[in-house]
DNA sequence: GCCAACGTTGGC
DNA sequence: GCCAACGTTGGC
């Protein structure tokens, strides 16, 4: 069981419209690294959602329930097909993930431009909790 | 809106 | 195969 974080953009797409959607075809990933990530995951994986440029958070959390094909668009590429499992009830900010040491090695901070990418089970088990306290 | 950081492209 | 130039991402 591996867990992950994806980057949208939530004026492009956003965790409301997953929720809307009950699943969607992860597709436009055009980074090696992150397809890379992509053809990783398992079924039953779990995956942060994060919104970049607007909110800056961690909203949500998916789950893998196709794993890796080919993308429809352009075959040297690969996609998944996630859905919704829960909406944190506190959306975790980038800020209080820089501003907490045990996060500070994420890849999210470490670096923040890669869309799709891997999370520690402990980092992982520390947002979720981060997201429920207050 | 700016710009730093990063990835990719292409000339040599 | 190196690296300068360029384009894109995303935080601020």
């Amino acid at each position: 069981m591996s867990y992950w974080l994806m980057k949208t953009e939530p004026g492009t797409y956003s965790w409301d419209d997953l929720v809307k959607d009950k699943k969607t075809v992860w597709d436009g990933v055009r980074n090696f690294q992150a397809r890379n990530n992509i053809k990783a995951m398992q079924k039953g994986d779990l995956v942060f959602i994060y919104h970049s440029n607007e909110g800056k958070n961690v909203v949500g959390i998916a789950k893998i329930i196709k794993e890796h094909f080919d993308d429809p668009a352009d075959k040297d590429w690969a996609v998944v097909e996630i859905a919704p499992v829960k909406k944190l009830s506190k959306p975790v900010t980038l800020a209080e993930i820089k501003a907490t040491k045990k996060l500070a090695n994420m890849v999210l901070v470490k670096n923040s431009r890669l869309s799709v990418q891997p999370v520690k089970e402990s980092e992982f088990d520390m947002i979720v909790k981060m997201s429920q306290e207050k």
